[in-house]
DNA sequence: GTTAGGG
DNA sequence: CCCTAAC
């Protein structure tokens, strides 16, 4: 079966059926595949065209390759020019694609300069995504597409960076093979009839500098002809395209699988086991939610005995209970459902993201679980139910806001879904009430583009982070001046008085999610955002009205690298593309120590390995724990503060938190040993104390003694008058 | 301001 | 240890 796909027509549909069908039937495959989903980086105009994407944009994407250390090969016909993306520039290139192994072939080699038949061959039992950047209106957008259900753009190990040209040297795009969640049972393959129109040299392309790709493997040639001719060595030389990945293999997940009792690490290897290659993500959140898409998408675990419920992955056979769960996630539905209800394959928590309301209100049956939760709640009273952070919040509307305008190109596109144009879907798009959210969209003016950014994610409502410092953290040789600067007014200014309240000024966290967020503090960072405007040319810095330079964002995840900068004026984009590698490759800047580290807990350290994290830590010595435990067990514990004044008065350093962190972690201690030895707690030789069992085992016992009383509401009283009492005592000694 | 929990 | 939502 082939199915010709229109990259720029009502493909989405096509697409998605291919996938669906394939996805249940077992057809052959002419060719073996391993790397099945293709990304294309094109620009969607406003008046819906799709054009190539421009040398900035495969800037970017080539930086997102660097930072995730994949390889990527260039492949090219060796009669073809080939764009050769190199260390010095990835200009240039205009690249007519005429075979790859068997991948692609390109039909159209003869192609006009307006228009550029390329055909792909790819497996279409696959996950569709295409990277698209959106110019419409001179508001330059960025949209994930996913033509097949979630497309989580973050994780994806590029392999393949093909350049196509037709003919026109203002006219490129790329077609991105990456590897992903494949699914190489049946590769049958797919054709894409990816219709590109080059006419119009929108920009030129500039041969711009390319961030090093020393990874790459290409040339650093300058001429074509050598470009195509290493890069016709790397097809003739066998070198498929396999690479990067391995196959899933599920044999490692046998029996039940509960993602939410997994560690990170545990995660990770279930992550290699789905998706058969790496991931070094260490969102928790993230790993969950992956893995389990990837398994309930995944025809490896269809054609399984596994079925995936409530974040486990479980035997069919054990499995009866279906309806009474607490519902994270939706059951994965009877196969001959899924052409029509694909979305039910999603993970419930995404599927109020994909799935257009219509499709929800006519298939009520898909809410089940968000609608009457009893389970639910009664699952949760035992613990504090905890929403999802800001952060969490603000990224995934990012993230959504991308998924909405992949989604509203669906409803483009698709005749079911809607019928109103694309372009006004897509001048509309951040408009358009998601689910019960609004996604308000603002014009941000930055370096003299205009790029709509969410309004909703972007605020950052409480008091601004003081961890600006971690924008600092840009590779030091690049960013020398800016650090000096810095650490000058670190020491000159002695940093803002701060209402005296914040002793750690100093925040700096090696967790990109923090910059990410950032937004400058006017009063007291004035010089350093002045820096950093400079740095990013200067252009119209958003006004400090709450509202941050989302151009400021940084982050080694791949796609928060991809999608910033934007509209950066091509030699700050240069330095910011530059920045986001520093960080991703945990360039650290070596801070001095605020000179207030003396006088109390201000130390920032430079770790020796990961990065940059400071902590003032005093490890807990034998006498604070015995104390702790003594602490617990007379006053209670979650009477942290109590037990602080009384039993850790003298101890200024340990805070609240600390004995709160410390009790958990004897908890686990406690919890994590004593079915064992009784020995000294034989936990690895992590350089702290270890802990006498003895001890362990009363923090054990006031544990139980604890989870006994407590779930007893009527113990609630008694907690009452307990604390009372500890507080009458208390003010009799103050 | 404290506490619970996630990271 | 840090952060932040919930209380």
């Amino acid at each position: 079966m082939e199915t010709v796909v229109e990259v720029e027509g009502n493909d989405e549909a096509k697409l998605k059926e291919c996938g669906i069908r394939n996805s249940t039937s077992s057809l052959s495959s002419p060719k073996q595949i391993s790397d099945p989903v293709v990304y294309k980086l094109v620009r969607l105009e406003g008046d819906g065209r799709i054009v190539p994407a421009t040398d900035d944009e495969l800037m970017e994407v080539e930086s997102l390759l660097i930072d995730d250390k994949c390889q990527m090969h260039i492949v090219a016909d060796p009669g073809q020019t080939v764009g050769c993306i190199s260390n010095e520039g990835s200009s240039s290139g205009i690249a007519q694609l005429e075979s790859l192994e068997g991948l692609l072939q390109s039909r159209n080699k003869e192609a006009g300069p307006d228009k550029l038949n390329a055909r792909l061959e790819v497996p279409d039992n696959w996950w569709h995504h295409a990277v698209i950047f959106c110019n419409v209106e001179s508001q330059l957008l960025k949209l994930v597409k996913s033509s097949f259900l979630y497309s989580a753009f973050e994780e994806i190990s590029l392999l393949l960076m093909l350049r196509l040209a037709c003919g026109s040297p203002y006219c490129s795009s790329a077609y991105l093979i990456v590897d992903s969640q494949c699914c190489d049972q049946h590769d049958k393959l797919l054709h894409i009839d990816a219709k590109l129109q080059c006419e119009i040299p929108l920009q030129e392309t500039v041969p711009s500098p390319a961030p090093s790709l020393s990874e790459s493997h290409f040339n650093q040639s300058g001429s074509f002809g050598e470009c195509s001719h290493s890069s016709d060595k790397l097809v003739a030389g066998g070198s498929t395209l396999s690479v990067v990945t391995t196959k899933p293999d599920f044999s490692k997940l046998k029996g039940e699988i509960c993602l939410d009792n997994l560690s990170i690490k545990e995660l990770h290897e279930t992550f290699k086991a789905t998706f058969g290659r790496e991931t070094t993500v260490k969102d928790k959140q993230w790993l969950k939610r992956r893995i389990s898409m990837g398994l309930t998408n995944s025809c490896d675990v269809s054609v399984t005995s596994f079925i995936i419920k409530d974040n486990k992955l479980v035997k069919k056979g054990n499995e009866e209970i279906s309806n009474c769960m607490d519902g994270s996630y939706a059951e994965d539905p009877p196969i001959g459902n899924q052409k029509d209800l694909p979305t039910s394959l999603v993970s419930q928590l995404d599927y109020h993201q994909v799935v257009p309301e219509k499709i929800r209100l006519e298939n009520p049956n898909l809410d089940d679980n968000s609608g009457s939760d009893d389970h639910q709640t009664e699952q949760r009273a035992a613990k504090r139910v905890r929403k999802p952070t800001k952060r969490y919040i603000e990224e995934l509307s990012e993230v959504e806001s991308k998924e909405s305008n992949g989604r509203l190109m669906n409803l483009a596109k698709n005749p079911e879904h809607g019928l109103i144009s694309l372009k006004s879907h897509v001048r509309l798009v951040r408009n358009v009430p998601l689910d019960g959210r609004t996604v308000v969209t603002r014009l941000d003016s930055l370096g003299g583009y205009g790029i709509q950014v969410p309004c909703v994610s972007r605020v950052r409502r409480s008091r601004p982070r003081k961890n600006f410092m971690a924008l600092l953290k840009f590779n030091p040789s690049g960013m020398g001046m800016e650090a000096t600067l810095v650490k000058k007014s670190l020491g000159d200014h002695s940093f803002p008085p701060d209402d005296g309240k914040e002793s750690r000024v100093l925040k700096a966290s090696s967790t990109p999610e923090h910059v990410h967020h950032q937004k400058f503090n006017p009063s007291a960072m004035g010089m350093e955002a002045t820096l950093v405007k400079k740095a990013l040319g200067d252009h119209s810095f958003p006004p400090d009205d709450g509202k941050e330079s989302r151009v400021l964002k940084a982050s080694s995840t791949p796609e928060h690298v991809h999608h910033k900068f934007i509209g950066v004026p091509e030699k700050d984009k240069q330095f910011s593309v530059m920045s986001a590698i520093g960080l991703g490759h945990n360039t650290e800047l070596k801070f001095i120590n605020s000179s207030r580290d003396s006088d109390d807990n201000v130390v920032t350290v430079p770790t020796p390995k990961g990065g940059l994290r400071r902590k003032h830590h005093r490890a807990w010595t034998l006498s604070e724990v015995m104390k702790l435990v003594e602490g617990v067990s007379r006053y209670g514990a979650g009477r942290w503060s109590e037990i602080k004044r009384l039993a850790f008065a003298s101890y200024s350093y340990r805070t609240s938190v600390d004995l709160k962190d410390k009790w958990r972690n004897l908890l686990k201690a406690s919890l994590a040993q004593t079915p064992q030895d009784n020995g000294m707690n034989s936990r690895k030789s992590t350089g702290a104390m270890p802990i006498p069992a003895p001890i362990l085992l009363k923090v054990r016992e006031l544990a139980e003694k604890q989870a006994q009383v407590l779930p007893n509401l009527s113990s609630t009283k008694i907690a009452g008058s307990t604390r009372k009492n500890v507080h009458e005592k208390q003010t009799g000694f103050l």
